[in-house]
RNA sequence: CGCGGAGUGGAGCAGUCCGGUAGCUCGUCGGGCUCAUAACCCGAAGGUCGUCAGUUCAAAUCUGGCCUCCGCAACCA
């Protein structure tokens, strides 16, 4: 008989810079479903892929000299590392560069041209020359461009525009009969009253204001924008129009979008109506997840970078980082991720309770019976619960899955080892030893433990895909007791299971240990960085206050250690504040004028909160010298004023004890 | 009136669509156990469910107002 198929698709991310770890969040999830429905005998299509047109990245590659695509290719070979590393286990990686994407694209968009559900026509915008960019009057600040605060110019900028206003009923009409196709309700809520509802415009679908995109081939002035272009990445990466869709014919329609909530308008609204106008099925369900933040905040790009999913991964294992995102938070919701409880996660859930299990039950196979167990049985009074409960869980973990509550899967798995952990004690096996009439119930009870062992094995397999080999292993259990139904069975394991205890599962993290170190790490990076910085009792009290601070709110991110040579690629040379200036527009920027030495640099600093530009002139302040310069508020800035922040809304600026120490001196 | 999200024991969250005993994990305290990775098991303390009003026999849940926090737009090197 023929397999079932599931195809299941991430967005496909924009290399324009690292991914973060809400991104692996997203990625990880979708490949914990993709594995589930391969388990359950599904014929699985996982696609994800880059997204990599654009003015963002054409900026980018042009700043440091390069072709767009030479920036992103190494970008690209990252993000695969990533999933790699990840163990994501797609079936296919689209970049919009590759061939038969651009293709099928303009196949598309002539296609739509000819058919009248796209047409020239052009826009009014405001138009800022410096950043080359439209806005919309809404969009502007006080009348200025909201990039960089310039004067903007009323211009028209011919485009041709997709129809999407034509496709507006059948899309209500489509969301409000299939309350399955956009999850979670509050999301369908959110495109029904916002948007749909109002009326949509139509749709500005190319650009003449960048070049880096996909040509428009009957009118090379134009590239096709984002829209076609991205989100059709769905249906051409099956061989959508070219010779050979089959793929196409054999996965679509997709069973499932999986795309962050910022981007579910596009996919519930556009998407479909760019199929409509296609002819081509809707996809069946689109699921909006919510946002990792960190520490109540939003994931900044500076947070991001230290949020790296490699490190974690190198301290953790790639199973105990994918437990805690797939367990931690629920899934259609923003969630927080923090160094603290990811910890907390792997030893109490990981640790503690599956790791332990494992480890103790082989441990006393092992010591009561040589490791091997003897086929003389007797029943213990709390068989039959645990046998119920074991039983139950796949049907449970089914449902949750149904609704890609991967959270409640693992609750309900977990449930489980708990039980398990309970029967443990129930029929003390340390007690059962000790007489040999009881050998029966002994033999009996462990074989139990074992049989739930086996159970869990299994149901854990999408989720943590690396650790129940290590499982099977230990248990000897053959890969023919191990398809998803046989987690339905009881009594599956040989009556003789022979054992053998091999590598810890999860090892214990001693978060006292582990939070030290990360101090150390910061405290010696600040140390350095002010080395010639006064060493008075003050400041040395206010060093302590700051480390419990730390301890209390301010969890410490990911510092790797750092070589001395990595060190010294940061260049501090002592500033002088000759003026400094708040910049109209900006909420927190001071633009000051700082004397380096011979030199005069233009430097920005978020401070304007705590510094007025009064208090700044005269300072001498630590300049970080060799930091690539940055364009905020339309012009660039030259290095940074370091300042130390106590992570509760306090910041210093770092200056020099002796008053009359000369700008441009160097800090070691 | 720019858009959106969130306020539930000390922490993090579920429950809200569809009103009916306030639920989970961690932490704390007490006990049990000793096979195990200082792990496991049991018990306890701890909540006017942001706030005010309305609907109702009954509101964390429905309706309306308000307050607070956060994200995006929009630079925070």
């Amino acid at each position: 008989m023929e397999k079932e198929k599931f195809y299941i698709t991430t967005p496909i991310y924009y290399p324009s810079d690292k991914l973060h770890i809400g991104h692996s969040y997203c990625t990880v999830a979708t490949d914990t479903m993709a594995r589930y429905k391969r388990l359950r005998g599904y014929d699985v299509m996982f696609l994800t892929g880059t997204d990599e047109h654009g003015q963002k990245i054409e900026r980018i590659a042009n700043s440091q000299g390069l072709e767009p695509k030479d920036y992103i290719d190494p970008v690209v070979v990252g993000i695969k590392e990533l999933w790699k590393t990840l163990n994501i286990s797609y079936d296919k990686f689209i970049r919009t560069t590759d061939d038969y994407h651009v293709k099928a694209i303009q196949k598309i968009f002539n296609q739509l041209y000819a058919q009248g559900d796209i047409y020239k026509s052009s826009y009014e915008g405001w138009y800022c020359t410096p950043c080359e960019s439209f806005f919309t009057e809404h969009q502007l600040v006080n009348g200025k461009c909201p990039d960089c605060g310039r004067d903007v110019e009323l211009v028209k900028e011919e485009s041709y525009f997709f129809r999407l206003s034509k496709y507006q009923d059948r899309i209500l009409k489509h969301m409000e009969e299939n309350a399955e196709f956009l999850q979670p309700n509050t999301r369908l809520n959110e495109m029904i009253n916002n948007f749909l509802k109002p009326g949509l415009d139509d749709l500005a679908v190319s650009r003449t204001s960048f070049k880096w995109g996909i040509p428009v081939e009957f009118d090379p002035g134009h590239i096709v924008y984002v829209w076609i272009d991205a989100l059709s990445n769905y249906i051409t990466a099956l061989g959508y129009g070219s010779d050979d869709d089959s793929l196409f014919q054999k996965y679509w329609p997709a069973d499932i979008h999986v795309v962050g909530k910022e981007i579910v308008r596009f996919h519930s609204i556009i998407w479909p109506a760019m199929l409509m106008a296609l002819n081509v099925p809707l996809p069946k369900k689109i699921f909006g997840h919510g946002w990792l933040v960190i520490n109540g905040g939003k994931m900044s790009k500076s947070v991001g970078n230290v949020v790296d999913p490699n490190v974690l991964v190198e301290k953790y294992g790639v199973d105990a980082v994918r437990y805690f995102l797939l367990r931690e938070v629920a899934f259609g919701q923003d969630g927080n991720f923090n160094n603290e409880a990811l910890i907390q996660r792997i030893n109490s859930d990981l640790a503690n309770d599956l790791g332990n299990l494992v480890s103790r039950t082989v441990g006393m196979i092992e010591k009561y019976f040589g490791g091997k167990l003897p086929d003389a049985r007797t029943e213990t009074p709390f068989d039959a619960e645990l046998e119920t409960m074991a039983l139950g869980t796949a049907e449970k973990v089914e449902a949750a899955m149904e609704k890609m509550f991967f959270s409640d899967a693992l609750v309900e798995i977990w449930n489980l080892v708990r039980r398990t952990n309970k029967y443990i004690d129930e029929t003390q096996p340390w007690i059962l030893c000790k007489d040999e009439a009881k050998k029966g119930e002994l033999a009996n009870a462990l074989y139990h433990v074992a049989e739930s062992i086996r159970i869990i094995s299994i149901l854990i397999q999408p989720f943590v895909p690396n650790t129940p080999e290590k499982i099977w292993k230990q248990y000897n259990i053959d890969s023919k007791l191990v398809d998803w139904d046989m987690s339905k069975q009881w009594g599956l394991l040989p009556v003789t299971l022979k054992v053998e205890k091999g590598e810890t599962l999860f090892p214990r993290i001693d978060m006292k240990k582990e939070l030290a170190e990360l101090e150390a790490a910061i405290k010696a990076s600040q140390s350095t960085a002010v080395a010639n910085q006064a060493k008075e009792e003050k400041v040395e009290e206010k060093k302590e206050e700051k480390k419990e601070e730390k301890k209390k709110h301010d969890e410490p991110e990911y510092p790797a250690e750092i070589s001395i040579e990595d060190f010294c690629k940061v260049q501090l040379q002592v500033g002088e504040v000759l003026s400094s200036a708040v910049v109209e527009g900006s909420k927190k920027l001071l633009r000051s004028i700082v004397r380096l030495g011979e030199e005069e640099r233009v430097i920005f600093s978020g401070i304007k909160e705590w510094y007025t530009p009064e208090e700044m002139v005269g300072k001498k302040v630590v300049v970080a010298y060799n930091l690539k310069p940055r364009k905020m508020m339309g012009e660039l800035s030259y290095g940074m004023i370091l300042c130390a922040d106590d992570g509760n809304g306090n910041l210093s600026l770092l200056t020099t004890e002796k008053k009359d120490f000369p700008s441009g001196s160097g800090i070691s």
